[in-house]
DNA sequence: AGCACGCCGACT
DNA sequence: GTCGGCGTGCTC
């Protein structure tokens, strides 16, 4: 018997199959999909059995073992595997290696041993052998009065030598058994919302298409109850023994979340980033034995191997966490459209503030529009103010406003509680020194660091490169460096200076790095332990704090400086997110945004609560700019040690683009890339905007193909 | 990705 | 003379 093998190297040159014979004593194990130990030149790798062929015409090596009892890719996901390599032109293993938990690969061989566990089991009723026992060996009997089975930890407790007697004697066996690292707590059962009349319209409306496949756009604004109808649907296809698959952005899967599907069915698999490799492995495993009909789960969930789907739901369609920014660099919503389409179920994107993208083809009808104008429990709006900074710096109030001082202390005084957002940790933006004009800035990315206060250090946050902070300037020796800028650290202090009796908490990258400490904010928030909660984009999304009436924005303007196309569509989906954390129980929430920019069109329609005018708006823009949703747009990167490399190679690919690509597509560049310099690599950028081009693809592998043996300089292609 | 092969410079 | 630099090419 001779197999096809992929081997488990991430490597472009190795992406493709090498024939290997199969020893006769392992033909009956072979099973495509599994995983199989190989021969490889002098070492000996891990990889997938991808086919089974016939005698090749040369020489062949044996596989050396089979290694996994079932496969760990079925027909599907072998298949989805060939998919995202075609859509994102990366390999095929490492397309594989993105779909599966890291515990199978190689290199991790400890995780993927099963936690064992023993348990003991009584081989006769209490009664027939209680009268037989000592006094110490009952007290072990009687931990079998409620359950069948007992962990041996247990009676090991009471007394490690009358249970070997016990056993010893025959009364009890012991058994090995397997247990999920993860475990999630029991939970009460509740029941269902009912749905009011428009969630009842929204609901009905999918629910007539469960049995084919298809993309709604299911547009609801902050607390519309979307969540509800989800529980609904998910309801619907269980009971056709069907499964559901829900990906949320990996900062809204909150344990409030968790819970709320857990009060509503038993059989979840979660699967989240702070997960270890093992538990993940565990989830994993659930999902391939069919233990759950419900996996819920960030990003790479999408690949989750559930069978007979049934409904795939993605809430926050928005979101730019659903695009993966390594290779593959693949987008969660593109991969559910496949599977939507494989299984004939249905695809839910969901959100308050859809791409533009979304929106536009649910206007041409290629997703189904299904609006939530509403908010549940007759919640209204949250009211928005616009305060204008540069007034309120005249008035010297640079930090918060006087507007927001005030409310403020309105709330604190009716002890409700208050959020704030300000969207750039640590301390202070920029050190300069005021006699030399010298700033500090990472040698490595040419961009200015942050001061983190708290440890004394200034840190690049884009490559981490970390220095402490001297006294004196580092250039000319003087005591006179300054700080510039405002970061959620220094606000804390801010806070603490001007409410001296509020209590405040602080939420970031910097303060939430420890297992569960994220969890901890948000539970001790909730409980009112403290009354500000303050931080960067984290605590915009997703979060349900009922005693909250008061969001506070304090840079609402930056993201809109960032030269992207995306920019103004960003900060608008932030700033609605966050306005609408305020008021989600009965009292009317508010809002206040500080800004340069008052009059934007932009913080005008967040202030209104007017999608539709924005997304007219900015569809304008992209259309005077061809940006998408009216053309594609994908990225040549260019990237090397050595300026004059990287400089010199764009040019050559740009020439060779010109070539190869229809002339009705635009190519832009080459220019030195947003982030010129990260980590002592320059970048540069080509990008093309194309329409129909059905050369494109092609000219972009032949140019994969010709940079991979280059030293010197790299490419990196990227479909937006 | 590893590892061997191979062709040049500078050392005991 | 040889040791070792890393460019090139191969792995069923």
């Amino acid at each position: 018997m001779y197999v096809e093998v992929l081997v488990e190297i991430k490597n472009k040159h190795l992406d493709r199959t090498f024939t290997y014979s199969v020893p006769k004593e392992l033909e009956s194990e072979v099973d495509l999909g599994k995983r199989v130990s190989v021969p490889f030149g002098k070492q000996s790798l891990e990889g997938y059995l991808m086919g089974i062929v016939k005698k090749p015409d040369f020489e062949t090596k044996e596989i050396e073992s089979i290694l996994d009892e079932e496969p760990v890719l079925n027909k599907e996901m072998m298949e989805l595997g060939n998919s995202v390599k075609d859509m994102t032109l990366s390999s095929l293993s490492s397309c594989y290696a993105a779909m599966l938990p890291k515990a199978l690969k190689a290199s991790k061989k400890i995780q993927m041993k099963k936690k064992m566990v023993s348990f003991l089991k009584l081989c006769f009723p209490i009664e027939e052998i209680e009268s037989l026992c000592t006094e110490t060996q009952k007290k072990i009997l009687h931990l079998f009065e409620s359950k069948d089975i007992v962990y041996k930890k247990e009676a090991n407790k009471v007394s490690a030598s009358a249970l070997k007697t016990m056993l010893k004697k025959g009364w009890l066996e012991e058994l090995e058994s397997e247990i999920y690292r993860y475990q999630k707590g029991e939970v009460e059962k509740k029941e269902r919302k009912k749905l009011f009349k428009e969630q009842q319209i929204a609901y009905e409306t999918i629910q007539k298409s469960l049995n084919q496949s298809g993309t709604f756009l299911l547009h609801g604004v902050t607390g519309s109850g979307k969540t509800e109808i989800y529980l609904e649907l998910i309801s619907d296809v269980i009971k056709l023994h069907k499964t559901a698959l829900v990906l949320v952005p990996e900062i809204s899967l909150t344990p409030q979340l968790v819970h709320r599907f857990s009060e509503c069915f038993d059989r979840i698999a979660v699967l989240h980033s702070k997960l270890s490799d093992g538990e993940r492995y565990d989830e994993w495993r659930k999902i391939i034995r069919k233990e759950v009909d419900i996996v819920i789960g960030a990003r790479s969930a999408i690949f989750a191997p559930l069978e007979n789907l049934g409904i795939i739901i993605l809430d926050e369609e928005h979101s730019e966490s659903y695009k993966q920014e390594s290779t593959p660099k693949y987008h969660a919503r593109e991969i559910a459209k496949i599977r939507s389409a494989t299984h004939h179920c249905p695809l839910v994107l969901g959100s308050a503030t859809p791409t533009l993208e979304s929106m536009a083809r649910a206007q041409k009808k290629v997703y189904t529009y299904v609006p939530l104008t509403k908010r549940a429990l007759d919640l209204e709006m949250p009211e928005v103010t616009l305060v204008d900074m540069e007034e309120e710096i005249k008035a010297r109030h640079p930090i918060l406003s006087r507007e927001l001082e005030c409310k403020i202390i309105e709330k604190l005084n009716k002890k409700e509680q208050i959020l704030l957002l300000l969207n750039r940790r640590g301390h202070s933006t920029t050190i300069t020194c005021s006699n030399c004009g010298f700033t500090y800035r990472c040698p490595y990315c040419d961009i200015t660091l942050t001061y983190h206060k708290s440890s004394n250090q200034l840190r690049c946050h884009y490559c981490g490169y970390t220095i402490y902070k001297s006294d004196t300037c580092p250039k000319c020796k003087e005591e006179s460096l300054n700080f510039y800028g405002l970061g959620t650290e220094k606000l804390e202090d801010y806070l603490e200076e001007v409410f001296p009796t509020a209590k405040v908490i602080r939420m970031d990258k910097d303060s939430t790095t420890s297992k569960g400490a994220y969890e901890k904010i948000i539970e001790e928030f909730e409980e009112k332990k403290y009354d500000i909660l303050l931080g960067t984009q984290m605590i915009s999304k997703g979060l349900d704090f009922e005693n909250v009436s008061l969001v506070g924005i304090l840079n609402a303007d930056q993201t809109l400086n960032i030269p992207d196309y995306r920019s103004n569509e960003r900060t608008f989906d932030l700033l609605c997110q966050a306005s609408g954390r305020s008021g989600r129980n009965k009292k009317k929430g508010e809002v206040i945004i500080q800004t340069f920019m008052k009059d934007s069109y932009i913080l005008q329609c967040v202030k209104n609560h007017n999608y539709i005018n924005f997304y007219k708006y900015e569809m304008n823009i992209r259309k005077t700019l061809k940006y998408p949703p009216f053309y594609y747009l994908v990225t040549v990167t260019i990237k090397s040690k050595n300026y004059e490399n990287a400089s010199k190679e764009s040019q050559k690919v740009k020439n060779f683009l010109t070539h190869h690509i229809e002339p009705s597509s635009i190519l832009l560049g080459p220019t030195t890339a947003n982030m010129f310099l990260v980590n002592q690599v320059y970048h540069f950028e080509i990008n093309i905007k194309y329409r129909f081009d059905n050369q494109l693809k092609n000219a972009l592998k032949e140019l994969d193909e010709i940079y991979l043996s280059n030293t010197l300089v790299s490419i990196d292609i990227d479909f937006h």
